[in-house]
DNA sequence: ACTGGCATACCAACCAGTATGTATGGACCG
DNA sequence: CGGTCCATACATACTGGTTGGTATGCCAGT
């Protein structure tokens, strides 16, 4: 029977191991035993916070790539009168803390995305959840800025956003197979290049 | 013991299927038994064929996939002197022919590339070749283009093309998840917009 | 003494791969 | 021209390892 507590130190190990497993095997490939022998956690702990493997799968979806992404990428982006300087914040902080191991392998949601919509209901619902919050945020943001007169005024907010979001999965995704940073780093570049596009050029500069 | 000849009706049949069943479940997720099943053949065929699962992978990969991506998105687009007019002809036949089903299943290369690129370097090296080759098709039309003067001056036909590929396949990855056809729509218009956005517009127009 | 929090042993299904058998058609020989 | 041989092209049955899941037991804290 599931607990009912809403953390639990082995829990949170759990979680976070198999986020690992998750990434580097996508979910089907997730092995449950190589999960637990690398957290040194028996399958009757597991079981004992987990319905099933889908239950463990969906934890580490809301629990910890939802949150990656709401952290790292969508909050830094809110509440800011220049979205597009923001935006090249959170690229630069990418850019300077991201090693290869990282980049190969890729967006934990974008790689679940590609692996399970057709597969699984709950994920993909999930999935798409996010997505749209992801894209409505930036939305909202780019229409903050060009209130403020930092965004070209000229550009749909939503289509917008929905753009920057795709080209940046589609740019963490053939990162992944390059294998080269400099490759990766001309990718960031060119989405960089396309968001100063957007921008209201200030007389100062 | 493999064989030499190059084409059978049963290895292609099997390839086709093969396909088909890795396109919706994943390498991993792929199935020899229901690929058997569905196309009607026996165990000992495929291993007449193919040394392994992977082999066939491998030759799904060579001969379905990769081949899509050339006949599909990177032949109409080169040998012509007007590669964004290119571009939008192909999106627009996509979006004429596209279905939800196929729409759910994303792109094959970009699924496959998500998937195995950390996973085996046999299916990494041929992905990103494959990215390779299609983004220096492009980075030539655009060049070609230019000095046709239909695409401007000012912008990087290498970094350019790069972000046109990331940015495709960024949408359809975003696509699988949403399963409503008028948020494809939406994304395939933003990148058609981006495109336009390329263009150097001619007089007439 | 009872509940939460595990640990251990086990199972049954699934699945890639193999061992072995067979039919068919062409090459080669007499 | 007829028979033998042999490679190709499958077909069938089976196996061994993997893997998600379960049954059961134990133990510490309240």
């Amino acid at each position: 029977m599931p607990v009912r507590t809403a953390s639990s130190k082995t829990r949170d190990l759990l979680i976070d191991v198999a986020a690992g497993e998750i990434h580097r095997h996508g979910y089907q490939g997730a092995n449950l035993d190589r999960i637990l022998n690398s957290a040194s956690v028996t399958k009757g702990a597991l079981y004992h916070y987990f319905g099933s493997k889908q239950a463990l799968g969906y934890a580490v979806f809301d629990e910890r790539i939802a949150k990656l992404i709401r952290d790292r990428w969508l909050s830094p982006v809110m509440m800011e009168g220049d979205p597009i300087g923001a935006m090249q914040g959170v690229l630069q902080v990418f850019h300077d803390t991201s090693d290869l191991d990282s980049v190969e392998l890729g967006c934990p949601l974008n790689n679940l995305a590609q692996e399970m919509s057709p597969l699984d209901e709950g994920f993909r619902e999930r999935i798409d959840a996010l997505f749209e919050e992801w894209e409505r945020g930036f939305a909202a943001a780019l229409a903050l800025g060009q209130s403020k007169g930092r965004v070209k005024r000229d550009i749909d907010p939503e289509t917008t956003a929905m753009f920057i979001v795709s080209a940046l999965e589609g740019c963490f995704g053939l990162a992944k197979s390059s294998r080269k940073m400099n490759v990766i780093r001309a990718r960031l570049n060119a989405v960089s290049g396309y968001l100063e596009s957007l921008r209201v050029k200030t007389k100062g500069r």
